[in-house]
DNA sequence: CCAAAAGTGTTCTTTATACACCCATGT
DNA sequence: ACATGGGTGTATAAAGAACACTTTTGG
């Protein structure tokens, strides 16, 4: 192939890539695919790839979670600029890096669209990485958790409706650490953020069946725009 | 000058901006650069420059704020990416943003080196920019505003030595609101981070002379790794 | 009737807020 | 002596932490 594009001094080549977080039995995951192609064939890898010149920076990830993952409409937020001089073998790239949050609904509709080499990975137990991935999403993971006690973003992880133990569980898997399921329950429900649906049971489990919430996402917008403090 | 870089692609351009805050006379301040080329020239900007094959982007602004302002040495991190498609009329260029906290101290012994073209603008009173600069700008203010109330950031926009009066005014101003002063000056203390220096007065001035203290990074470094909550 | 998960209140401790007077210096 | 800024304590209110039993379902 013949190249064809000059400049007067040397350009790094940019890419985005994206953390790719959701809850799968019950654990923290990261969405991974297998590189098809060098350099590192066959390892794991973030989901990400060149950005073109007719797109910015949130529309190419949002354009590779879609090809790469079937994933779409989701929350999706800047992480950080990687640059080191070596991150990638052949030649300079800097990587315009982006984590994003998906729970099952979103996830279920595309599931055929999937790649065959894309999987979860529990955070606890992520492979080896292509470049300097597993940096990257050690660094998405440490924002992660310090943006979740300060704003309600836990939501974004969790189906449309979702119990306030499930919403719990959430919250003890990603900070790693135990919260009070009274004080938390409280906590939660005292912001007026939920919105009670209507009783149903996991299926087929023991148990009280609980009662279900939905996000109020309208609400949470007028209470940040004028000023509100979330905190755990 | 023959163009002499060759791509399969075509490829971006890569900038650092960088916001440099300082308080000078009692407020805060950004450090701007007058245009002396096109585009944009004569119009005050943000340090910047294109970044080299050779050099982080971290390594690009710390170059760039030695360049162009003189300045070495002091707090810097990076804020975020910018890629709008049309913000650089000449061509596609994506920049990362960083934001600088510089005390007087760093900034008197090389104020020789400044150029002609650079000076202080209050943050209340931002001329027209370059660029997307002033998105940049205001990008950076809230960010410092967000990042001043949970980690003690405030200590590098003074000097090394200073008195709680000084701090307590910077954080009223960066914030823009009153902080009792009493309850500010017992929560600061109370995070043992500040060591009493010694009585002093400040030149001229009528009124009883302050404690001068100067932050320990040390102890503060300590109490991160162990986790540690600093709140306003 | 037993196991499993949901729901719920009170006490105690810690932290935040509101508020006013005296002190040391320069002029 | 007076104007200016520095230093300090207490009382009240709010928020956080600790803690256990009852209810509803499936098997």
């Amino acid at each position: 192939m013949k190249k064809q594009f000059t400049y007067q001094y040397p350009r790094a080549a940019v890419t985005t890539d994206c953390v790719i977080f959701g809850v799968r039995e019950n654990e923290l995951k990261l969405l991974l695919v297998k590189r098809a192609i060098q350099p590192y064939k066959g390892k794991w890898a973030l989901p990400g790839g060149f950005i073109s010149m007719k797109e910015t920076a949130d529309e190419c990830a949002q354009r590779l979670l879609k090809e790469e993952a079937g994933i779409r409409n989701v929350f999706i937020e800047q992480l950080y600029t990687f640059s080191n001089l070596k991150r990638d073998p052949r030649e300079r790239v800097i990587s315009i890096a982006y984590y994003a949050l998906v729970n099952a609904g979103q996830l279920q509709p595309v599931a055929g669209h999937f790649n065959d080499a894309a999987a979860w990975h529990p955070v606890k137990k992520i492979p080896s990485l292509a470049f300097d991935h597993r940096h990257i999403a050690e660094t998405a993971l440490k924002r992660l958790q310090g943006k979740l006690v300060y704003q309600p973003i836990g939501f974004e992880l969790l189906p449309r409706q979702f119990s306030v133990s499930q919403l719990h569980h959430l919250y003890e898997t990603i900070l790693e650490r135990k919260l009070d399921r009274r004080n938390f329950t409280k906590k939660i429900l005292s912001m007026k953020l939920l919105e009670r649906v209507k009783e149903k049971r996991i299926t087929g489990a023991p148990g009280k069946p609980a009662t279900l919430f939905q996000f109020n996402k309208g609400k949470y917008h007028k209470l940040t725009t004028k000023g509100f403090s979330f905190q755990l």
